[in-house]
RNA sequence: GGCGCGGUACCCAAGUGGUAAGGGAGAGGUCUGCAAAACCUUUAUGCGCCGGUUCGAUUCCGGCCCGCGCCU
């Protein structure tokens, strides 16, 4: 039976680059609404990584109950799809028991996993990558582009001859599917979310203020032990290949640990790093649908009010008469 | 004051007597399970200034200005 839309339980979804005051945003609207908080940041998720990613302390979570925070050990994989997984049952769970549930989100794809769902294909696999990361290696990426036209030629004209990761996941899919990869979507597409009124708020500080505010919080996460962090983490699993040290801040400061970089320039390379992730956020975020964007920072109380406002319009229930 | 080297886009930088490589930044974009990743597009009628030689000069010549080094 189809339940009348307002009887859907409210989703709130706080997106934004990174810096731009969603965390501090989303803990204001936590205590006027009673929320939970469901973090949607592929690096927060990996337990110890502290510092370098900004992650809501012991204050914050004691104010605020967070999910998908320290769910993964920094050696294992954690993909979109565990992501989707998990987030779904943590803001379905937090909705069951009455409580709002809001989505603070700086990963795109992990938040277009959560909200529109994946494709629904076969998961990765690693004797598939291997060998195909080899040849690559050995005869360019432009190769496995030659490889997915004779396998699927339609996806093929969507990737880039260039781009190694995507013609590889799309050779992946066709050879451990045996079908084409193309056709796999238009039967399947995606799984989105049901059941919920989502609510999208976007934050879009001014450029210049927000690559201000990257600067020092870059250069703050240094003076605060990210070189330390770094160093316990990278020793703690000296198997190679620890996505999560390959990220912003935790690149530079294993430059540094290396002797690759000097303190200044790994501070100086952080920064930059920081810069152009926010822009690609949001170039991201600009065709996420339906966002309702504020021009400023979550933490300016001015933005806050705005955003509860519309908190309150829209989780208003239609008073039944 | 003399000698030497250098002055190319926001930054670094290659280069040629025939109409300005490359990298970074900035901006825009792609993204269907590694996404804080990966990939793509774009940016100098202009080469310190003024003259000269030349069909043609950023490139050769002269002068001037600026920077760096050395000498007196």
């Amino acid at each position: 039976m189809n339940s009348p839309p307002g009887a859907d339980p409210p989703l709130l979804v706080i997106l934004g680059p990174t810096a731009s005051g969603k965390s501090a945003l989303a803990i204001s609207l936590s205590q006027q609404f009673s929320g939970e908080i469901v973090s949607c940041d592929s690096v927060a998720l990996y337990r110890g990584f502290e510092v370098g990613t900004a992650k809501p302390g012991s204050a914050e979570r004691a104010l605020v109950p967070h999910h998908l925070l320290d769910v993964a050990e920094p050696g294992e994989s954690f993909t979109a799809g565990d992501y989707s997984r998990e987030a779904r049952a943590a803001v379905a769970d937090i909705a069951r028991r009455g409580q709002l549930p809001i989505v603070v989100g700086g990963t795109g794809l992990y938040l277009r996993a959560l909200l529109e769902g994946l494709f629904a294909g076969p998961q990765r696999s690693e004797e598939v990558r291997e060998r195909l990361r080899s040849r690559a290696a050995e005869r360019g990426s432009p190769y496995l582009h030659k490889i997915l036209i004779r396998l699927d030629a339609a996806a093929a004209a969507h990737v880039h001859p260039n781009d190694a990761a995507k013609l590889i996941r799309a050779i992946e899919v066709c050879l451990t599917s045996r079908a084409r990869m193309s056709d796999l979507w238009q039967q399947r597409g995606r799984d989105p979310l049901r059941g919920f009124r989502i609510l999208r708020i976007g934050l879009n500080p001014p450029r210049e203020k927000l690559y201000a505010r990257i600067n020092m919080r870059a250069k703050q996460m240094f003076d605060s032990g990210l070189v330390e962090e770094t160093r316990s983490l990278a020793a703690r699993c000296p198997t190679q290949n620890v996505m999560p040290l390959e990220s912003l801040g935790y690149r530079q400061a294993m430059q540094f640990l290396k002797g690759e970089l000097t303190l200044e320039q790994a501070i100086a390379a952080a920064q930059q790093g920081h810069r152009n992730y926010a822009k690609r956020q949001m170039t991201w975020f600009r065709s996420e649908p339906d966002v309702v964007w504020l021009d400023g920072f979550g933490d300016d109380p001015v933005i806050a009010r705005q955003a509860a406002e519309m908190v309150v319009a829209k989780t208003a229930r239609p008073t039944a008469t």
